[in-house]
DNA sequence: CCGGCGACTGTACTTTGGTTCAATGGATTC
DNA sequence: GAATCCATTGAACCAAAGTACAGTCGCCGG
């Protein structure tokens, strides 16, 4: 896997050789002429002050690779922006070598990557607002007639997979996908995955 | 480093096993006489259809080791209540041993374990209730993207009918729900009926 | 008057979804 | 050990969804 380094003035830290000793590091000044190609994990350093948006500034995100910002000051507000504009993490430009092949791991099978901080804080504000909420139970009745793994199919479909979709995830065939489906259907007497998905996702017919 | 991993009947798996060879392992039924002392983590199993509190029953958390709930069925409400009753982490019960020695050190060292799953959404909540940055506005905008007939095609799509239903009660033809589901898609993005059901109905992708 | 858009429809086609046969292996229960 | 449930898959098949290409009609603004 490869990693493409981004820093404004070409100054790399000695934690980053030590974890991506084949990492190639580009100044923001050659970016108009870098093409990232192939598996691996572009992390743009942003400086102390700096606005987010230009450690991702002329960045070529066409190639798919995750992008993970290396933040000199990591903040909340910063890393959710950073977030909204598609970035697959935010890390501390000073972690430790380990932290970041952690990261790195995480965000190039897709994960997102939070500091433990921030993901309290993210945690405690989504339970505080869930435990207003009346908490309804009646909704949660089509888990209860289903198998384990039939539950997993039909949420994979209630979020809008299609079968082949599923079978990648689940590593079965689209054939298996279409039997645990069939069984669904039958179990929730629903007529298909659109029916299905409204009655997971909570929405009255 | 001990674990004590608690399991209703027993019934450890063998990824447990391989992920933690020296763990101890106790029935739910021996929690009375038992006081967990020095550092460790202790896991404890929920099974599919259990209420999350009964992975806690019980359990003497005075030595202050971290918990992490493995669950036979995670899901985001599950994970976001045991977090409220003071659960450090939650995982799945099938997770991968290197998964599982992770998920250790992370609660070991004081921090919170959620999926990739949950973190996604947790993120997308907070940071849609920052800033209307991403989809605040793409969610409700659908309606403004559309003609008129398109939104009435696309509100009965969400609602779950197929393309012959819709016809008769648009009284049109088939043929030009199905043109009026091509301009839907392209105008909005997506892919197929179900995607536009989960954008209708205001589901988080 | 013309160009563009929206509503509407036809024929023909590909792809995806879903069902009907059928079968295997593991786990659990009686 | 028989019975049952679950997960898995194959081949074949039908139906529904969706696309491509093409065309008509009415409305509206320049």
């Amino acid at each position: 896997m490869q990693h493409w380094i981004i820093d404004r003035e070409a100054s790399p830290l000695p934690t980053w050789r030590e974890a991506m000793p084949a990492a190639q590091l580009l100044g923001r000044g050659q970016l108009g002429v870098v093409r990232f190609a192939g598996p691996g994990v572009i992390w743009s350093r942003l400086h102390a002050g700096e606005p987010v948006a230009n450690a991702l500034d002329g960045v070529d995100r066409s190639g798919g690779q995750p992008v993970v910002l290396l933040s000199d000051v990591p903040e909340e507000a910063q890393v959710l922006e950073a977030l909204a504009l598609g970035v697959a993490g935010c890390c501390n430009s000073r972690a430790a070598p380990e932290v970041l092949r952690q990261v790195a791991v995480v965000v190039s099978n897709g994960g997102l990557w939070v500091g433990q901080s921030l993901l309290r804080q993210l945690v405690g504000a989504t339970s505080r607002r869930l435990g207003q909420l009346p908490r309804d139970t009646e909704n949660d009745d089509w888990r209860l007639l289903l198998s384990e793994r039939e539950v997993q199919v039909a949420r994979l479909v209630a979020g809008g997979a299609s079968n082949k979709e599923i079978a990648d995830r689940l590593a079965i065939t689209e054939r298996t996908v279409k039997a645990h489906l069939t069984a669904i259907f039958e179990k929730l007497a629903v007529r298909d995955r659109l029916q299905l998905s409204l009655r997971v996702n909570g929405v009255r017919i």
